[in-house]
DNA sequence: CGATATATTGACAGGAGTCAAAGAGGGTGG
DNA sequence: CCACCCTCTTTGACTCCTGTCAATATATCG
C-alpha cells in the first residue's frame, strides 16, 4: 500500500484519529505511473486535484524572466507537493517528475468534503503546507548565506534527513536520480561549478554522486559544510 | 482604526462575510508601540499569539551556522507576519521591527475559538499563510537567478507593489527605513556591494534611496532589472 | 559637540561564470 | 553485438562579479 508513506508523514507531524486517516485514504485515486521529466502541473494552472508521491521524485520550479530556471524544492515519497493548490488554486510554479514516479491523486472537491467535518485533518493539512514553507525559508538561508560547497552539502543533508524519515536511506546511501544541470538550477550555480564541487567532494571523500545514487562518506563533514541542523523533529508540535 | 489595514489585506485575497470580519476585529488587542530593532518573537519560541502590523515595518530573519544573518522577508502595515505560528507553534525564525511600529496582537486561543465556527475565516487565514509562501518562492528565484542589481531591483519592485496595495506609495515614493547592512543581509550580498549597486542606481537615475525614503525614478528600468512580474492580483482566487 | 552608527571609496583577491572542446554513458537500430 | 547518437560529465583557460580589508566621510543623537 503505497499511500502509507503519505499517512506516515502526516502522522509524523500531527496527531490524527484513525477515522480521519481512513477517510483520507479513501479519496486517493489509484496510482498512475509517470516517466521522468513529466510535467504534473504548470505555473498558472488552476488545480482541481493534488498529487501524492507514492514513489520516485518530483521537483517544483519557476523560470525567471531572465530565462533561468530555479528549482525550488525536491519531493519524495509521501509528499503532497501541490497541497497548497487546495486553498490557492492558481499554481505559482511548475511541478515535474525528476524520476519515473508513481503518483496518486486527490480530487479537491472530495478532499474539501472530508475535511469539512474533520477539523483535525484540516489542521493537519494546513500544518503540512506550512512545514513546506519552513523548508523554503531554510532554502533562502542556504542560497543567501552559503558558498557553493556549503549549498551542495546542505541540499544533500536535508534530502538525507527527509528520506531517512521515510525509511529510504540505507547504509548512508540513497537514490537521487538527478543531473548536474538540475542541481545547478536548484543551487543557483553553473553546471560547470556544480561539477567542480562534486569532484572535490569525491576526491576529498566527503560524498559520492555516481549513477543516480548518493553515498555519504563523511557525514560529519557534510553536516559541517552544510551547517545542517535538524528540523521538524517534532514537526513543530506544541 | 489601524486594524483596517489587516482587514483590507484579507479581503483583497478572500471573500469574507462582515460577521467574520467583526469577530476577527474583536480579538485584536489594543495597539502596542515598539521602537525599531525590537525582537517580537525569537526562533525557537512557542507562539501563543500572533501580531498584526498596524504601521511601520518588520522583518523575519534567521542566522545560519556560518554566523551570517539572512533576512527572509519584510512586512508592512496589514501583515500578520507570524500567522503560521497558529498551526505550527514553534517559530523557525526571528521576527523583529525594522522601524518604530505599532502592533496589535491576537491571542491564539481566542483566534482558535472564532475560526472554529467560521470556516470561511479559517480558510482565509490558511490562504494568507500560503500567499506568504508564494513570496518566499519568489525570493528563492530572486536569490538563485539574479545578479546583485537585479535582486535589489526586485526587492524594491516587490515592496512597492505591496505597499501600493495598502495605499502607502505616493508619487512613486515610499518610506523604507532600512540600513544598507540589512539590505545586504536580505539580498545575500556584502554591505560594500549593496552600496555600489545603490550608487549606480542613483547616478543612472533608476532610483534613489535617501534618508529612509525610496524614490523610484525609472519604474520601467526597475521592472526590467528586477524581472518583476505582478503577483497576487487576484490572490490566487479560483 | 563628541560619540557611535552608517555610508562611501579604493585597492586587491577570489569564487563562480562563461566558453569551448573533449570524454563517458546509455540507448537504439541495423 | 557493434556503430552511432545524444545527453551528461569533465577539463582548461580566461573573465568578472562580488567579497574583503581598511580608511574616510557623513549622519544621527543625546
Amino acid at each position: 500500500m503505497p499511500v502509507e508513506m503519505m499517512i506516515r508523514k502526516l502522522r509524523l507531524h500531527s496527531e490524527l484519529p484513525d477515522e480521519n486517516v481512513e477517510a483520507l485514504r479513501a479519496v486517493v485515486t489509484p496510482v498512475k505511473n509517470m516517466p521522468e521529466d513529466s510535467l504534473i502541473v504548470r505555473e498558472g494552472d488552476l488545480s482541481t486535484q493534488c498529487c501524492v508521491i507514492m514513489s520516485g521524485f518530483a521537483y517544483r520550479s519557476k523560470v525567471s524572466e531572465t530565462g533561468k530556471r530555479q528549482i525550488l524544492s525536491f519531493h519524495i515519497a509521501g509528499d503532497i507537493p501541490d497541497l497548497q493548490g487546495l486553498p490557492l488554486k492558481r499554481m505559482d510554479h511548475d511541478l515535474t517528475t525528476l524520476s519515473p514516479a508513481r503518483l496518486g491523486f486527490i480530487n479537491h472537491d472530495a478532499l474539501e468534503r472530508i475535511i469539512e467535518s474533520r477539523p483535525a485533518l484540516a489542521r493537519a493539512l494546513w500544518r503540512e503546507t506550512l512545514l513546506d514553507a519552513v523548508l523554503f525559508r531554510q532554502w533562502i538561508v542556504n542560497l543567501g548565506t552559503r558558498s557553493a560547497s556549503g549549498r551542495m552539502a546542505y541540499l544533500i543533508g536535508e534530502l538525507r534527513q527527509r528520506l531517512a524519515a521515510m525509511g529510504l536511506v540505507a547504509n548512508e546511501q540513497f537514490d537521487f536520480p538527478i543531473t548536474q544541470s538540475k542541481l545547478a538550477d536548484a543551487l543557483g550555480l553553473s553546471v560547470v561549478h556544480v561539477n567542480r564541487v562534486l569532484q572535490a567532494f569525491r576526491t576529498e571523500g566527503v560524498l559520492d554522486f555516481k549513477r543516480r545514487v548518493v553515498t555519504l562518506r563523511d557525514l560529519e563533514r557534510i553536516v559541517e559544510l552544510g551547517g545542517f541542523e535538524s528540523v521538524e523533529e517534532d514537526g513543530g508540535r506544541a
